[in-house]
RNA sequence: CGGGGCGUAGCGCAGCUCGGUAGCGCGCCUGCUUUGGGAGCAGGAUGUCGGAGGUUCAAAUCCUCUCGCCCCGACCA
């Protein structure tokens, strides 16, 4: 709080940390790799859970949860998955003081015990769809952590869903790949590129990897999301098979989607500024604070009043609201340090307001006198704030919209790749008809990688920047956390 | 695991070259004055100098070993 926090274009990867300590959403832990997940911190993560929470509900999942310890056999059953995750997984060999027999892996991803356990649920094409959810905690071992981008253990939520047929199941995958980007949109204020991921990307044991992608204010892109179509893999590996009407004993097809604290990171990423934060309304654990202002004890006592009105008004409009009662901070230390924990919205409430029964509203997406309103009348001071609070979600996802095509760039050849990654970073979209070979040189290259394959933009037959092939497919590829 | 850097008060750092009472800024505590954009003054508390061993009358400082962290690279939600 004390000292400034570092500017985005002096050193981004060290304003990143900056907001994260400063505003007191996590801190690092003895154990390397792992983070405390503070009280602001955790409620950004609660609000993400809600938002993600309710939408899965409404799209027909139920919440469940299975154990955090797997039998390293499990793993071992599904060739892909095994081989991707071993590298990472953390193994308990011991319990009780004893050896175990087997050696317990802490998941990864729970693709394995929770088809163990479809296995036995499902008996008939009745029994499906299975459309299940889970929050929990993962470990994966990573060579290089950062907060919330990549912890050594980190929250998420898992769905996992099994279906009959393979259409069923591509439509499970997609329509979380939506819900995911509704989220992120509507939600977190950040606009993303849905898309799919290539061999090379894409998670370990699945036919297809959808990803969500987003461009983080340095340029880079954060994968925010990942929807999986697993195809048959994993219920061959687990035996989740199913009587159809015609008694044919058949394999589901099965999904996985999810969703981590990395969203946290993105948030931080796509919206914050050189202040700090700037939190989306739909998500900012306090939506407006209040600060009181005075200067003589006998101020005090008509200002707080009023300041209990306007915040009861709030919160019965259902606004999260909070008044800063600190006493041994003046008004000007207050302002900042609320406008680096990203509180889309303040109030300030003093005696010349009490005079004029109103307040002064002062915005965080415009900094400064411009982004302040006086005068606002404490009889509608809920309706005011709800206009700006939904006034403020729309201006960052439309700031972070802007920010993404600015720094999205068409390109034609390798040549011109190389030049407008390093001079100006950003998404590079081109027609793509490169192998998984073309893409590992590019990375080498490069250090971009391939982000996806986008949906939903369909163009012309083109050339392959890269080996002039004819192609109506086009890649985004980027620098990626 | 390879290359580079760093461990001194809660946080950020100076001191080490050339051994001699452990310092500065911020924060923290107390009091008074302040409070509409990061308040001022006065007083005060806080350290096994990452750890172990060695050299020396004397080690934060020199030597050896060791542990940990950060950055860059290979792996990844």
């Amino acid at each position: 709080m004390a000292d400034k926090i570092t500017p985005q274009d002096e050193d981004y990867s060290r304003w990143y940390l900056d907001v994260i300590r400063d505003a007191e959403l996590a801190e690092s832990s003895p154990v390397r790799g792992s983070m405390i997940i503070r009280p602001y911190g955790y409620a950004l993560w609660e609000a993400i859970q809600s938002g993600l929470d309710r939408r899965f509900k409404e799209t027909g999942h139920v919440n469940a949860y299975f154990p955090l310890f797997i039998p390293m056999s499990f793993l071992e059953k599904e060739a892909e998955h095994v081989e991707g995750f071993a590298p990472e997984l953390a193994v308990v060999t011991i319990g009780g003081g004893n050896t175990l027999e087997e050696p317990l892996v802490v998941r990864p991803t729970s693709e394995t015990i929770i088809g163990h356990a479809y296995a036995k649920w499902i008996q008939s094409y009745r029994d499906l769809p299975l459309l299940i959810n889970q929050w929990a905690n993962v470990v994966r071992w990573e060579m290089r952590t950062r907060p919330f981008l990549r912890t050594t253990e980190f929250l998420w939520q898992e769905g996992h869903t099994a279906h009959a047929t393979e259409s069923d199941a591509v439509e499970e995958t997609l329509r979380m790949l939506d819900v995911y980007c509704d989220f992120a949109e509507n939600d977190a204020a950040i606009p993303v590129i849905k898309g799919l991921k290539s061999d090379r990307e894409k998670f370990a044991g699945a036919v297809n990897s959808y990803t969500i992608e987003g461009m983080m204010g340095n340029g880079w892109a954060l994968q925010m999301g990942t929807s999986h179509y697993l195809g048959t893999k994993f219920a061959e590996a687990f035996n989740i098979n199913f009587l159809d009407q015609n008694n044919v004993n058949q394999f589901c097809h099965t999904t996985s989607w999810g969703i981590s604290t990395r969203m946290v990171g993105a948030i931080i990423m796509a919206h914050g500024d050189d202040q700090g934060l700037r939190l989306p309304p739909v998500l900012a654990p306090i939506q407006v604070v209040i600060v009181p202002i005075w200067r003589k004890e006998g101020e005090k006592a008509p200002v707080m009043t009023m300041v209990e009105r306007v915040r009861s008004a709030l919160v019965d409009s259902g606004i999260r609201a909070k008044v800063d009662l600190r006493e041994d901070q003046t008004p000007g230390f207050k302002f900042n340090d609320w406008e680096m924990r990203g509180v889309p919205v303040r109030v300030e409430i003093g005696p010349s307001d009490v005079q004029q029964e109103s307040v002064v509203f002062a915005r965080r997406d415009q900094l400064g006198k411009e982004g302040k309103t006086f005068g606002i009348p404490v009889a509608g001071v809920a309706e005011e704030a709800h206009a700006l609070l939904n006034a403020i979600q729309s201006s960052l996802r439309e700031q972070a919209l802007r920010g993404r095509e600015e720094k999205t760039h068409r390109v034609s050849s390798y040549e011109e790749f190389q030049t407008v990654l390093q001079e100006q970073g950003g998404f590079l979209h081109a027609h793509w008809a490169g192998t998984t070979e073309d893409e590992e040189r590019i990375h080498d290259e490069t250090k971009a990688t391939l982000r996806c394959l986008p949906m939903g933009t369909e163009e012309g037959e083109g050339k392959c920047f890269l080996t002039g092939k004819a192609t109506n497919k086009t890649a985004i590829f980027a620098r990626a956390y």
